[in-house]
This record gives C-alpha cells, sequence and structure tokens, in this order.
DNA sequence: AATAAAATGTGAAAAAAATCACAAAAAATA
DNA sequence: TATTTTTTGTGATTTTTTTCACATTTTATT
C-alpha cells in the first residue's frame, strides 16, 4: 500500500542509493538496501513490488535504473519551491541550510508579521506576511513550512491554503485543520524529545541497569 | 502494545489536556481527546485501557487525574536535561527555543568543533566536543542531540554513548549505529518535505482536475 | 424508585503491515 | 551443456494495529 510509511521507506532507498551512485556503484541487491534503511530484504523487495519496480533475479537492481524508478514514482523528476512562513529560530535555519538543493528541493522565500524580519534583498528574501498571497500566486508555489508561534498555526495556514498552497510541514504542536485534500506533515519536536524520555526510563527499568 | 506511536497519542494526549486544564476544564470525554489528537475515541480509549488509566463511565476523564496519570506513565516527574551536539542552524534553533521548559525539557549546553562556536558565558554554554565527556558525566546527563553534518554523525554519536547518553535525537540522515540499549529517534526533514511533495502529487493526479 | 441517557472498557472482528518461504529466473561453475 | 548457486518476486501466513460493538456503569430525569 502507497502509505505513509512505505513512502518514507522509498525515500530512503533512494537516499541510500544516491550515496552508492557516488561511489560508483553500479549494483545493489535488496540486503544491501535494507541494511541501509533499517529493515529486512524483504520489506525492501515488497515495497519493490507494490510499486512495479523489478529487478533481475540473482542479479539484483541497477543503481542507476532504480534511482531513476524512485525519482519517477516519487515525483522527484524536477525542482520544487517551499516557502517559509515565520522566520524564527526553526524558519531561519532552514532558510540558511545548504543542503536542501541536492534532494531537489529550494526554499524560495520566508514571511513574517515582524517588520524587523523583513529582508527583500537576502538570498532567501524574507517579506511581510500581506504578500504571500501575491508571490504565491505568481510563483505558482504549492508547498509551504510552517514555523510560526503555535498561537498562530492555523490563521497562518489558512492565509497559505487560500493562497493555493498544497502541502506544509507544521513545526506548532497544532493541529491545523484544513480542506482534505491538503496534505499535512507534523513535525513536534517536544514530543520527540519526550517519547525519547519515556523510552529510556522503560529500558532503565525493564533492561536492569 | 507500548510502542511508538502509542506513546507519541499519549503524548499528545497529554499537551492537550494540559491546555485544556489551562481553561479550567475538569472534565474530559474521549471524544474530546480525539477531536485534539486527531485520532478516534475508540483508540484513546484502547490506549488508556492498555495502560490501566480508567475514568469513570458515563462521566468522562478528570483532568487533573488523568494529566498526572500521563505524567506518570511518561516519566515527566522531573525535569530532564539535554544537550547540543553540533551548533549550527538546526543546534543553534534549539538552543534558543524558550518553550522546552513547560514540558519539562531543559538544553543544558551544546558542543562543537569549531572553536568561533564556543561561548562558555552563554545562557546555554558552549564548549569544545572534547569537553562533552566531562560535562556529561559531572553532570550525569542522559540525553542528547546531533546536529552536526551527516559525515561526523556516527562519531559525534560514538562520543555521547561513550559518555553514558542513553537517548539521542538524530536530524542527521546518517542511520546511527550503536548498543542496542541506547534510543535513537530520527528526525530527515529532507525525507519529510519530499513526502509531501509525493503526496501532493499524488492527489493531483487520483483527486482532480 | 424506576427509567432513560450517556459514556466507558474491552473482547472480538477487521484491516493493515510485516514476515515467511519458496518457485522462478539468472548467473556462475563444472 | 548440465548443474549449482544466488537472488528476486510474490502469494500465503503471521503479527500488529485499529475499529467495532455492546454490556456495564454512572448520572440525570421523571
Ligand atoms: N525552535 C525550536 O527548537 C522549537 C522546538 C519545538 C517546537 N517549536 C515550534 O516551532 C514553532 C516556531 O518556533 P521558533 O522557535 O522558530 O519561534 P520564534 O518565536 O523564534 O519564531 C516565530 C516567528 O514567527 C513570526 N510570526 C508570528 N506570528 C506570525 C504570523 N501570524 N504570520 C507570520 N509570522 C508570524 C514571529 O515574528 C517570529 O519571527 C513554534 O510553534 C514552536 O512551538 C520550535
Ligand atoms: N538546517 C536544516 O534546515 C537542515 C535540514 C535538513 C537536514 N539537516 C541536517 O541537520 C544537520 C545539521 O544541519 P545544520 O544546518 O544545523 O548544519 P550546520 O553546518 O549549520 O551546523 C553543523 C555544526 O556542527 C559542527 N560540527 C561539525 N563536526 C562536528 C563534530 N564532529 N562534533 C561537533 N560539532 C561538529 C559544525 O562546526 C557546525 O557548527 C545536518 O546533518 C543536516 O543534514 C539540517
Amino acid at each position: 500500500m502507497r502509505n505513509r510509511s512505505c513512502v518514507m521507506r522509498l525515500l530512503r532507498y533512494k537516499n541510500a542509493l544516491l550515496k552508492l551512485k557516488a561511489l560508483n556503484f553500479v549494483r545493489v541487491f535488496s540486503d544491501n538496501l535494507a541494511d541501509a534503511a533499517g529493515v529486512t530484504s524483504a520489506q525492501v523487495r515488497k515495497d519493490f513490488s507494490i510499486f512495479g519496480i523489478t529487478g533481475n533475479r540473482r542479479g539484483g537492481y541497477q543503481v542507476g535504473d532504480l534511482i531513476e524508478n524512485l525519482s519517477h514514482i516519487l515525483g522527484k523528476d524536477k525542482d520544487y519551491e517551499f516557502i517559509v512562513v515565520g522566520v524564527g529560530n526553526i524558519g531561519k535555519a532552514l532558510m540558511r541550510y545548504d543542503g536542501f538543493e541536492k534532494s531537489g528541493i529550494k526554499i524560495s522565500a520566508g514571511f513574517d508579521i515582524d517588520p524587523t524580519k523583513y529582508d527583500p534583498g537576502a538570498a532567501v528574501a524574507v517579506y511581510d506576511l500581506s504578500k504571500l498571497n501575491e508571490y504565491v500566486v505568481k510563483n505558482k508555489i504549492r508547498f509551504g513550512i510552517i514555523a510560526v508561534p503555535e498561537f498562530a498555526a492555523q490563521q497562518a495556514f489558512e492565509v497559505m491554503i487560500n493562497s493555493g498552497i498544497k502541502g506544509v510541514l507544521n513545526f506548532t504542536p497544532a493541529r491545523l485543520k484544513g480542506p482534505e485534500d491538503c496534505i499535512i506533515n507534523n513535525i513536534n519536536l517536544e514530543t520527540e524529545l519526550e517519547s525519547i524520555i519515556y523510552f529510556v526510563n522503560v529500558a532503565d527499568k525493564t533492561g536492569g541497569k
């Protein structure tokens, strides 16, 4: 099934393959990909089977072909632009990161309501939130990142949706409500840290110190 | 079962409950929590059932009791300190964030190999990586965050493990290898964005025009 | 006090995901 | 060319997770 975790695995396979390709690998086996992605080889083959990706019995898979196949399935034939709403700690960290390019992702602008954040001349320009609609429509942006304080998240989201954005990565703890056809991925750093605490505490109790 | 997604849900319930408490709510029903966490009410009750949390038939749950129960299960009776390794874009964003306190989380120091990052006098001090062991041992730190470049991730991880750290949040795309008893949570922002692209593209093709 | 209404708690059922296991194909070897 | 070895591809099986559905309990109402 084309569920989230399956797609996340495909992305991991693709990243592992890109590294193998950089090392001039030509062939790869499901076992290798399994190790790289932290799953079983049967899982790798099953995932490929679901998406109709085939290899060569006894010969494994051609690295180049596999990357092409996965890139096509994952819609990464071309580059995609994201905007960031909320140019604070997280927003800035994302805008300054130079590693997205190699994944075909570009952060093309930031938006904020704090005038001290505006910087239309920067490498990644920062504009007033009121300019978002115009910018998104003109540049046909379809993806955005929400990095505003929690209380402003739903409002920022609605501005984005109304401008035509179809997919967002939400860093706030808020659970956004919007149209069915908008994809929302949530990252909650607090709960990530809290879950680590939980599992370490459990290991302490059971695994015996 | 006490698996990751179940624990993540409990954390979401707890966060929703803290907000309800702030609004002076006394009672809450599984339906309310379901809405807040984006799951079904049966899921909420099943989760509680697994952990032996009970409410009052017809009367729902007492907000205060529930928070206490969940906090106990989730091991959040006291505060926990994290260190950050790699004080770059992401590392700094985390160290400057002032919202962790309310979850009982404190980022107590940062470590880097770049001398220009050292800042022992800062609100959250930044030290040379070589000081990590001493600091972690002395302060009995058990949790850390990895925000170094990918190539340095495994090395940084090993320094942390050897100092006694038991749980890490890893922002690099690297798949860390270490002892069984160390908890590793991975956040891969690239694949998060890429998966959004995938699902929006799929929705485009199937869902409509 | 009897009846009705509302919400929990949980086994049973269903759905989803992962693993197994092995025939089929391809390559290597004899 | 025949045999052996290796790895894929996938139906069947198992495991895990979620949902269903309803008896049970509690509160409210008459
Ligand atoms: N920084 C972290 O490490 C961290 C950790 C956990 C969660 N978060 C969450 O991520 C989000 C962002 O955190 P942060 O630390 O970057 O916050 P921040 O306060 O540093 O930045 C928020 C930015 O959003 C801007 N803003 C406020 N309202 C806005 C609006 N309506 N439209 C556009 N911009 C607006 C502010 O001017 C500010 O620049 C928060 O919801 C926070 O809860 C952050
Ligand atoms: N910033 C983002 O938005 C973003 C997005 C996706 C992924 N990531 C990943 O997160 C990680 C951090 O990204 P960033 O943008 O913060 O990087 P960065 O380059 O801004 O910061 C990395 C820091 O780590 C330090 N460092 C290098 N080697 C070290 C070592 N061995 N020990 C201790 N410190 C060391 C560097 O001096 C630097 O200060 C990277 O692995 C990156 O792939 C970041």
